[in-house]
DNA sequence: TTATTTGCTACACTTTTTGTAGCATAGGAG
DNA sequence: CTCCTATGCTACAAAAAGTGTAGCAAATAA
């Protein structure tokens, strides 16, 4: 297996351009890769306890995206487990205000 | 084809739980999904032109996309063309600051 | 009336994800 | 040391999702 991690400046599902927020897009809309990182949020988990946490990807995905999320600097492995890198966890900072917002618009359509 | 609108309350990928996050998670992580709603940020586009804007997806997702984004009440067919919905463009004013974050992170790794 | 543009559908092909099996390594218990 | 369980994967075939090209029907423009 190769591992393709986007990056600036390459041409990235979703953009020609590769301008940093297509390339940060195709990176996240990659299945399991938010729910990794909000599971992520506040805790390190081990690999078999993210596969739990998340609702069970295969393990084929959750490795090829663990690797795809380290590669791009977004998570880290410790000894523990998993963990969010410092730019991680801003990222997730700035997804956590979804949470509201997606309960008002569940229940709205 | 028939398509698969996540609902609050059902199993979804990425999480068996149904949780509202995890539904919109969902719906944002199909390929496409994230970029239709950045391009349509502050005008309406017809097909061709959110083809073109977005990077040249098929037809046929980008159909499926539009389908799934009208069915959750985030964008909306116009006369003109495609829009979000008051709804959506919450949504993308929440998604906004990604773009800043975007421009940082790439530059680090 | 003819030519364009638009909004798709069809369809065969490629890529991604799934699901299950299973193996190697690392403790811990006895 | 020896057996047991947990962990972190890899392998692989099958299913699902996305791609790319062709093309058609309806609306508008010339």
């Amino acid at each position: 297996m190769s591992i393709n991690i986007p990056r600036i400046g390459q041409s990235v599902k979703g953009s020609t351009s590769g301008e940093p927020i297509m390339v940060l897009f195709d990176l996240l809309s990659r299945r399991w890769a938010i729910g990794i990182m909000w599971q992520l949020n506040d805790k390190t988990l081990t690999f078999r306890a993210l596969q739990d946490a998340c609702g069970n990807p295969s393990p084929t995905v959750l490795n090829t995206r663990l690797k795809e999320l380290s590669a791009c600097a977004l998570i880290n492995r410790e000894p523990q487990g998993y963990a969010l890198t410092p730019q991680g966890k801003e990222l997730i900072a700035l997804i956590r205000p979804l949470g509201d917002y997606a309960k008002k618009w569940c229940k709205s359509y």
